[in-house]
DNA sequence: GATCGATGTGACGCGATTGTGACGGGATTG
DNA sequence: CAATCCCGTCACAATCGCGTCACATCGATC
C-alpha cells in the first residue's frame, strides 16, 4: 500500500498515527525546524504555516528544500488571509501552492487526494535516465543498456536515491535516512552491504560500476 | 451493422427505440439500480447523472462496473456544472470520461460518435499484440506464440487487465478493483492464486512466465 | 613495506512474503 | 438433477530479503 507522507507545522500535525483512507496510508507529522520527526518512503505534502511562532514560514520552507530527503515534498503554504502580497512571496520562496487557512484534519486530505490526482496525471510514468542507465518508477524496473537489471526491493530503493543525487556524496547516514531506515536504528556497517549487493546485481546484468567509494565518506553515483 | 448500447439514467433513454444514423444502429436504453433492461451485443456507452434521486451517480457507476456483462462500458458521468471536485471523485470512481449537462438526444450521439472514432483509432479493445502473446478481445481468445491459452473466464479478465496495463505495478488492491471485485470484499491473498493459476495456464501452452512478481507490493506484465 | 583503520564480501538465520495443493460451496451445463 | 466447472479460502511449504557478523582485502601514511 502507498504511503503518503503529510507534513504539518502545527498541532494537526502532532499525531504519529497512521490513517487510511482509499486504500492509501497517510501519516501526519510534525514539522518542526530541523525536519520531520519521521520518514516513511513515498510522496511528501507539506502545510507550512505562513505564520510560526519561532521560525518564519519562509525559513521552514528553505529548510526542506534543503534537506535531499525533503527536497521533492510538495510545499503548501498555509495562510491566515488572503493577502496578495503574501500569496506572491510564499510563491517564490519555493512554495508550489498556497491556501488560506485554517485547516482541518479532513480539508488537509482532501487538498492532498486532489492534488495527488493531478500530480499522478502528470507524471504517470517517471523515468530516470542516467547514461546507461534507466529507471522505470512505474515498472519499478531498472535496466542497463536496455538489459533489465533484477534488483531486490532494497536495492532498488538504494539505486533510486542514488540516481535521485547523482555526483553527490552520500554518507551512509544519508543513505539510511534516504531510504527511511531511521527505525529501527541501523548499523552503518549494513550500508556497504547494501553497496556491495547493488553493485553486484548491477553487474550480472552486464553493468559498470557506477558507484564510487569515497573513503571515510560515503558513496558517490558519477554520471558523465 | 454494428449496434451501439446508450445507456441513461434520465428520461433520455425512456424510448427502447433504435435510431439509425450514419450507418450504425443505435439503442437508448433506461438505466436503473438494476442495470440495463436489454443489451445487445455491441459496444455500451453509458450516460449517468451525477446526481440521481434514487442512487448517486457514484454508486450506479460501481455497480455497472461490477456486473460482468456491462463492465467494459465506457462511462460518461454527466455533471450539473463543472466543479472539479466532483469531476475527482468521478473519474476516481471508474467513469472513463465526464461532461457537464443537462444532455440533448443529439448531444449524446455526437458525444458517443466523437468518442468512438477516437477509440476506432487507438483500435484497444479488439486484440492486443504484446510480444509473444496476443489477445483478441472479441473471440475471448489469448495466444502464446499462436498457440491458444485455454483461460478460465477469471483468467482471461486477469490477463486482460495486465495487458492493458503493461510495465507497470499492479497492487493486488488494483487487480481486484480492475476484474471489478469490489463486492463481495476478497481476500488479498485470493490475487496471489489468480496468479498462480493464470501462470499455469500459460506455461500449459507453453508459454514463458511474463508476470513478475514484486515482493510487498504486487505483479508487474513485463513488456519489452 | 609495515601498520592500522576503512571497506568488501561470503555465510548465516530469522521473519516476512509468496506459491500452491486441497477443499467445498455455488454456478453452469447437458 | 447429476455431473462438471469455477473460484474463493485456507493451511502449509517454499522462497526470499536483509541485517549482522567474521574475516579478507585495501589503501593511506610514515
Amino acid at each position: 500500500m502507498d504511503v503518503v507522507n503529510i507534513f504539518l507545522t502545527n498541532e494537526l500535525g502532532e499525531s504519529l498515527e497512521d490513517f487510511v483512507h482509499d486504500h492509501r496510508r497517510f501519516t501526519f507529522d510534525r514539522l518542526g525546524p530541523e525536519g520531520p520527526r519521521r520518514l516513511v518512503e513515498g510522496p511528501m505534502w507539506a502545510f507550512i504555516d505562513w505564520v510560526l511562532p519561532d521560525l518564519a514560514g519562509l525559513e521552514m520552507c528553505r529548510r526542506l528544500r534543503a534537506d535531499p530527503r525533503t527536497a521533492d515534498a510538495h510545499v503548501t503554504m498555509v495562510l491566515e488571509e488572503d493577502d496578495p502580497e503574501d500569496r506572491r512571496r510564499a510563491l517564490r520562496a519555493g512554495a508550489d501552492d498556497y491556501v488560506v487557512g485554517p485547516l482541518t484534519r479532513t480539508a488537509v486530505l482532501d487538498r492532498v487526494l486532489a492534488l495527488q490526482s493531478r500530480a499522478s496525471e502528470r507524471s504517470a510514468t517517471r523515468r530516470f535516465e542516467l547514461g546507461a542507465l534507466t529507471i522505470d518508477m512505474a515498472a519499478l524496473q531498472a535496466r542497463w543498456d536496455g538489459e533489465p537489471i533484477v534488483l531486490r526491493p532494497n536495492e532498488f530503493r538504494l539505486l533510486r536515491f542514488f540516481a535521485e543525487n547523482p555526483n553527490r556524496v552520500l554518507t551512509r547516514d544519508d543513505l539510511i535516512n534516504g531510504l527511511g531506515k531511521r527505525e529501527p536504528p541501523i548499523d552503518e556497517r549494513t550500508v556497504d552491504v547494501w553497496i556491495g549487493r547493488l553493485r553486484r546485481s548491477i553487474k550480472a546484468a552486464g553493468g559498470g560500476n557506477p558507484l564510487r567509494t569515497v573513503r571515510s565518506l560515503g558513496y558517490v553515483f558519477d554520471l558523465g
